[in-house]
DNA sequence: ATCAAAGCCATTTTT
DNA sequence: TGGCTTTGAT
């Protein structure tokens, strides 16, 4: 499991990550914290109180820093551990700060707050919400969730040719919501159609979220400062139970993490804050590089302190990544040095496509093999598209691999069907779980029966649920209908019954077992419903494992972690090589990394050369992707990348370029990687950049036959007469729809099929063989 | 109402 | 390229 390290003399030093001795030292006591520290970081772990700025460069051993700092405040200072609070932006860093720590103090720790933003604020509003107007139970919803709302409403607000992305608008909603701006200010300024309909959507959207009585990730935040807003008290409270506020990743927090902090902190000002505008790298979802950078102004009597030595990386590694991000306009500037080795020269292999990428990464890996373990080495991406391949040619070769982060556990279709007959239980007015579960599996509530159900619920102001229970009592839907969701009522009362007594691992089993969930996914995915269902089997483990880890284990509980913890969360918990993007690798390190698909257009991303803004973030990403190898780094590009099935020529990206020469060793390609597929016969000889060539390539295909030379036959047609009544040109009434006219007919009997046009909307294909079609004014 | 086929769409990163 | 929605058939 040891690997020699080439570090000879240097692997003693207690921080050199090629030391096999673990790396923090069991229960000190007194003055042993301080010892392994370098003055730098022996000062950020010391100063006592006032705002504190701790610029901590990539590897010098902030995450050290925090962890001691919390040890020193309960230890040395005597701060009781329950005044302490810590916030990560990612469970993954809490999730190590805490082991750390605990390493360190053992139970002494006991009632320190160490977790993420959201489940801070989640457990701030569970407990508080209803003085918002959250109702106990509330849900959460993710990214799916809302893009559901989202749809459901432009169904109902612009059914008439609504081009508009869901996706888009859903986005929109959050990065409004991220810069604290309400539907009424958007509306305000919204000058173009689309911006009215945004502020429409978005007012409806966030209607429905409460009359849900749910929340979205970004409201975690949002309705916490509201919380605080309107009840000084409980502001004060926490302020105060706040003598100590640590702040992880500060770079990469947005303008309501921001406020957060200054609401904590308003009493005590005793804030640590931890970060590196260097790696912030998430301004996409709307962090604000402006905190960090303006910190010192924002809190009067603040103390900066920079940590600019590396411990991680060999000084090769280190020198090329500063050379990139030395590119960068907006940051304060460090330089970062090590006492480490030079180390080997970069490696850079230019392959012919992503096809012989792959296989020579795959090749590369099982060479290495003989210095370091395949869980010591990881592949870097940009997209998690760009993994299938990889993944392809590692099975291939029978290379073990785990791929981190890319479909989410927990968004998994069968695993989100499940968790929202739970979310329901636990919420009866969250309509999207309702919708989500009620025909799955199928059982014979379909459209119609469901659009009665909304049409109640609208008239009545009620949740999908009561308007369901009202529809069988009053017996507004076919006797059918009423059979089918009177079942499912009957079914939904009584798991939730279930929820008071029973672990939730047990509701999962009798849910499985009542719906025969098993035998739908059966058919559903004919032939893969087995591996479908193993996500089943490892849900219900996890509830149970759940229910294991302590006695207050509830259904509210396990819903929530399922909320906000992603699978990204256990890395390196499986045998194997790493795979994941750059961005589920911050904070990690690896003693071997490849970075593959350095191409113009991918990385730096084609989305992100409209701004320097975006070009910067990119260069970030590299620089962090980079500062994640310890021994070896190398780097990967194809000169031809398949896109959407279309390979696509890329230059180069410009960020290998900003790496000195002499750092860098190029690797010819071997020969069996060249012309073995001919990736020049199928690419366009354009040098378009990736998504126009993509969009052209796309039209090509689909504008070649649209035209429908039927009109004559129409014509004919609508000069011959029906003894069926439902002559071109008659007015008919529908159900649904209202009153149309017939434009035209095809096939005959039970077969026949209408073409109507009804009044306000586009024509429409009707089979009279399957609703009650009358005709409003027969022609004489 | 349900199923299968076919067209359509989108592909940046995540709590 | 593949997942998902719409369409079409029964």
């Amino acid at each position: 499991m040891t690997f020699a390290t080439p570090f000879g003399e240097h692997a003693l030093n207690p921080q050199d990550p090629f030391d096999p001795r673990p790396h923090c030292i069991s229960a000190p006591d007194g003055a042993e914290i301080l010892a392994d520290l370098n003055p730098a970081q022996r000062e950020a772990v010391t100063h006592l109180s006032g705002p504190l700025l701790v610029l901590a460069g990539a590897g010098s051993g902030k995450t050290r820093v925090i962890t001691q700092r919390i040890a020193h405040l309960i230890l040395q200072q005597g701060v009781h551990p329950s005044r302490i609070v810590a916030v990560t932006f990612t469970n993954k860093a809490a999730a190590e700060m805490r082991e750390r720590v605990e390493a360190m103090l053992g139970s002494r720790v006991h009632g320190a707050w160490i977790g993420t933003f959201h489940a801070l604020c989640l457990r701030i509003l569970r407990r508080y919400g209803e003085r918002i107007g959250l109702r106990p139970g509330f849900n959460i919803y993710d990214t799916d969730d809302q893009l559901a709302v989202v749809k459901r409403i432009l169904k109902e607000e612009a059914d008439d040719d609504n081009g508009y992305s869901p996706r888009t608008f859903r986005s929109q909603i959050s990065r409004s919501k991220n810069a604290m701006e309400s539907p009424a200010a958007v509306e305000k300024r919204a000058f173009s159609p689309e911006r009215k309909l945004l502020a429409r959507v978005y007012a409806a959207y966030e209607q429905a979220l409460r009359q849900a009585n749910a929340v979205d990730f970004d409201d975690l935040l949002l309705r916490t400062i509201e919380l605080y807003r309107d009840c000084p008290d409980l502001a004060e409270a926490d302020a105060e139970r706040c003598e100590h506020l640590l702040v992880d990743e500060y770079q990469d927090t947005n303008r309501p993490q921001y406020l957060l902090v200054r609401i904590l902190s308003g009493r005590h000002h005793n804030v640590c804050v931890v970060g590196d505008e260097d790696q912030s790298i998430y301004r996409f979802r709307g962090a604000e590089l402006r905190n960090i950078l303006e910190f010192e102004s924002d809190h009067p009597g603040s103390r900066t302190i920079r940590l600019e030595q590396n411990y991680r990386s060999t000084g090769t590694i280190l020198d090329a990544a500063g050379a990139v991000v030395a590119n960068n306009i907006s940051r304060k500037g460090k330089t970062l040095w090590t006492e480490n080795p030079r180390g080997e020269p970069l490696d850079l292999f230019r392959a012919p496509d992503d096809r012989a990428e792959a296989i020579w990464i795959a090749r590369r890996v099982r060479e290495l093999e003989c210095d370091a373990t395949l869980e010591q080495m990881a592949v870097l991406y940009r997209t998690n598209a760009q993994s299938r391949l990889l993944e392809e040619i590692f099975r291939r070769d029978r290379i073990a691999y785990q791929v981190v982060g890319s479909v989410q556990f927990y968004a998994r279709k069968e695993v989100k069907d499940l968790l929202a007959y739970l979310k329901l239980a636990a919420n009866p007015a969250d309509d999207v779980a309702f919708r989500r579960v009620v025909n799955t599996p199928p059982r014979g509530i379909g459209a119609t029966t469901l659009a009665a159900v909304a049409s109640i619920s609208r008239a009545h102001g009620t949740s999908l649920m009561e308007a369901a229970a009202h529809a069988v009592d009053q017996r507004t839907v076919s006797a059918r209908a009423c059979r089918s969701l009177g079942a499912f009522l009957a079914m939904a009362e009584e798991i939730a019954a279930r929820v008071a007594d029973g672990s939730v691992a047990e509701m999962l089993d009798h849910l499985v077992e009542s719906v025969d969930y098993e035998s739908y996914l059966e058919k559903a995915y004919a032939g893969l419903g087995a591996e479908r269902m193993e996500n089943v089997r490892a849900l219900v483990s996890a509830a149970a494992e759940y229910h294991e880890e302590g006695d207050d284990a509830t259904l509210q509980g396990f819903l929530d972690r399922s909320a906000l913890v992603a699978e990204a969360d256990n890395v390196g918990a499986r045998p194997g090589v790493t795979l994941m993007t750059v961005h589920c690798a911050k904070g990690l390190e690896f003693p071997v990394v490849f970075l593959a698909g350095l191409e113009e257009n991918l990385f730096p991303h084609a989305m992100s050369s409209g701004s320097d803004e975006d070009l910067e973030e990119e260069r970030r990403l590299c620089y962090v992707a980079m500062t994640r190898a310890q021994r070896r780094l190398i780097l990967t590009q194809a000169h031809f990348r398949r896109v959407q099935g279309t390979p696509l020529p890329n230059p180069a990206s410009r960020f290998i370029d900003e790496i000195p020469r002499k750092l860098i060793r190029e690797i010819e390609p071997p020969n069996d990687l060249w012309g073995q597929h001919d990736p020049y016969a199928a690419a366009p000889r354009q040098q378009a950049s990736g998504s126009s060539a993509a969009r052209a390539a796309r039209a090509a295909r689909s504008s070649a036959a649209r035209d429908t030379p039927e009109a004559a036959a129409r014509k004919v047609r609508a000069a011959m007469k029906f003894d069926d009544g439902f002559g071109i040109g008659e007015l008919v009434r529908h159900p649904h729809f209202g009153s149309g006219k017939i434009l035209d007919r095809e096939g005959s009997g039970k077969h026949l099929k209408l073409t109507i046009r009804f009044v306000g909307s586009s024509p429409k294909k009707i089979l009279p063989a399957y609703t009650r079609l009358e005709i409003e004014s027969p022609r004489g």
